[in-house]
DNA sequence: GAACTTTAAGACCGATCGGTCGTTCAGGTA
DNA sequence: TACCTGAACGACCGATCGGTCTTAAAGTTC
């Protein structure tokens, strides 16, 4: 019997997975990961508490499937659309400009998950933790690249720094969500987006290359 | 009887009052103002969890509290050392750097008082959401004045857009705590300390108002 | 159809949540 | 002394927390 077989019990099984997962991943974006209660997941799904168990042996481990969820999740909506746009410094811009378009859609409720578990789990050690540190690592090594490739193909300047522009786009980035959730108003996205933008004008040896305001 | 008066009594209870109002700020600082359970406080104070009542209703104004606490430490610790620095570009990047020694220094075991409330509240209506959205607006409204004066006093180009500024400041300053209690490693504040000074180094007109790298 | 596996439900557990109650005690007033 | 006020306490409340155990039902294998 291999992991492809199509056991009738597995595939109710893996969907109502899917499902729940998916339910957790919209919770926990609004009321983290450790606000996502088994109780609120399970009415919201409309499941009952203890058929979790089947699936998780813990809280731990829905939380850790969670995360990878919204890890794919934020591959498929950002990464991948992004990097349809070829290397350079269009593809820096293109990630940057990705992220926001995924908080300016509202996939997620709470606007954005990753946000939520870093706060929430940066200073409560274990293995969520551990992931969420992981997740945001890849995610400015990931940018972090994309810049150099800029850098490698000449449409950056040499002396541009690719660990500390990944830190700038992603902290520009990051601001943008909590400002437009609790202030409101579309001129925080603007903002976001110039921001980056003025950034790597000035680094830029060919301006043509970037977007007009 | 008057406020001032010196009765026994109250002044006990303004000591108690403040006593846990600090452990408050400190302990929601890591397990956020949601975490912050009364009777975790009450046991990290010493105190009996009724006791609570005896000064405020219900929870929410405890939190409530805790926040104006939080704010006037702010002040107190990054405001009021950075105006020390005279108007201008100087006292821009004294505002944004008293912010980053105030991380570096961990006065709160949870990093950031403000951060973990203001992700935790953006999407649950109520006062203490309200209370926490002017804490924002009033800290963005505080760099964008500081940025005008340097502005008005011609240390930077005309058009520079305060608002903008802001954003941008804040955002380099707020991801830097995420980062070091994540991540770690001391270059994640030169980072945040550098994006300002290259972004404000493109802006004014005078270079040698910028200390060197 | 019997044996077995997987998913899911219901009842229930001890712990903890925010909060109420009546009481005690110290400090101040008459 | 008698009385009053404010701070703080222990006991207790219903609700909910994460989690266990037993059982039923659906699907697969022989």
């Amino acid at each position: 019997m291999t992991d492809t077989s199509e056991d009738g019990r597995r595939v109710r099984g893996r969907r109502s997975r899917e499902a729940i997962l998916e339910q957790a991943v919209s919770l926990a974006s609004v009321h983290g990961l450790d606000g996502l209660t088994l109780g609120r997941l399970a009415t919201a799904v409309g499941v009952s508490k203890s058929g979790f168990f089947a699936h998780w042996r813990d809280k731990e481990q829905l939380q850790l499937d969670a995360i990878e969820w919204a890890a794919r999740q934020w591959v498929d909506e950002i990464v991948r659309p992004a990097f349809k746009t070829p290397p350079g410094v269009g593809r820096v811009i293109a990630l940057h400009e990705a992220r926001l378009r995924f908080y300016a859609a509202e996939v997620l409720p709470g606007g954005c998950f990753f946000f939520a578990a870093q706060v929430e789990f940066d200073d409560r050690p274990g293995p969520v933790r551990e992931r969420v540190a992981k997740a945001l690592a890849d995610w400015l090594g990931l940018i972090e690249r994309v810049v150099k490739e800029a850098v490698d193909l000449g449409e950056l300047v040499p002396d541009a720094d690719p660990a500390q522009l990944a830190y700038e786009i992603d902290a520009l980035g990051e601001s943008a969500i909590t400002q437009v959730r609790l202030l409101g108003g579309d001129a925080v996205y603007d903002r976001a987006r110039r921001a980056v933008r003025d950034r790597l004008r000035a680094l830029t040896t060919d301006p043509a290359l970037l977007p007009e305001d």
